[in-house]
DNA sequence: GCGCTATAATAGTCAAAGATGGTCAAAATA
DNA sequence: TATTTTGACCATCTTTGACTATTATAGCGC
């Protein structure tokens, strides 16, 4: 019953909380939960991406450094225009949750829209082999994110 | 020898009683019940599928787990029922926007739901052989469905 | 003091091992 | 024959550790 990673990612938003920011010791974070250094950045990795819009800088050596930076929303034309080529032909679940997340933390769409776009693009839904499973899941999330930003110009 | 299937069933159907979701270890489920692990996702497959108005969620992995969801019994449960079954293994557009707008006409969605729902199933977002279209689609609405009235709910 | 180097203090990468759940078809059973 | 049960093999997610890269600072010769 590890969670480890879920519990890192947990204490590093209760962090975040208030500010934007936060700047943290990758090796102290590590000896705090008991774990190897490299958790963390397989945390950050897997739920601070770019993609869950975040950004991560950090600075080796002494006084060294990791900081985690909650990305501001971008403006909304250039957003869907972004996530559209993100997108691309293919795109697997994570990412596309992650996407999702980020329209949800930007309230661009409310918690039950988000989760039908969930409901649409999730394994259960797109009953095929793997390989076709993909390209199909970006092609109905593409569909998706146009109607979303449609939606959010209050257009027809 | 009573049906291995329906002892875990029922178990499961215990455990849910008294919420509408229960979370479990696929493995320490099936060693509960001394069977392979498979046998588990038979029960899911074949007791708690979308059909009979479930939902499963599940992570690999350290800390994995399978989530099962299910919708409560009330008048909009019948509706849910009932749609379900018209949807079945395949659907056209045309009828999948019938329903649709019917959900609008009783307010069960937003104009904004009912969009995002139009986008997942609409013939461009299935980008597939025609032969297979309908059959897709009916598996994405379907699960769109259960979320629709999960949400209804205000459920988890 | 200045510049150089060695050392210590950080963080990053990657691949292997561990921990789950999923799939599918053959075997068993009703 | 249809349903159930199992097992071999697959896919995914997490955790760790060995090895690598970078940076600050202390110490040294000048």
């Amino acid at each position: 019953m590890a969670q480890l990673s879920d519990a890192i990612e947990r204490f590093i938003k209760e962090l975040m909380s208030e500010d934007q920011h936060v700047e943290l010791r990758r090796n102290e974070l590590a000896q705090h939960f008991g774990c190897a250094p490299s958790q963390i950045n397989y945390v950050l990795a897997t739920r601070f991406s770019v993609d869950h819009g975040y950004l991560i800088e950090s600075r080796r050596g002494g006084g060294g450094y990791v900081r985690i930076v909650r990305m501001r929303a971008r403006q909304e034309g250039n957003l869907l225009d972004a996530l559209i080529k993100r997108v691309g032909n293919s795109i697997d679940e994570e990412t596309v949750n992650a996407i999702i997340q980020h329209l949800r933390d930007c309230e661009i769409v409310t918690e039950n829209e988000a989760s039908l776009l969930r409901a649409a693009t999730g394994r259960n839904a797109l009953a095929l082999p793997v390989s076709g499973k993909d390209v199909l899941r970006a092609a109905v999330f593409k569909n998706m994110l146009i109607q979303v930003f449609r939606n959010a110009e209050g257009g027809v």
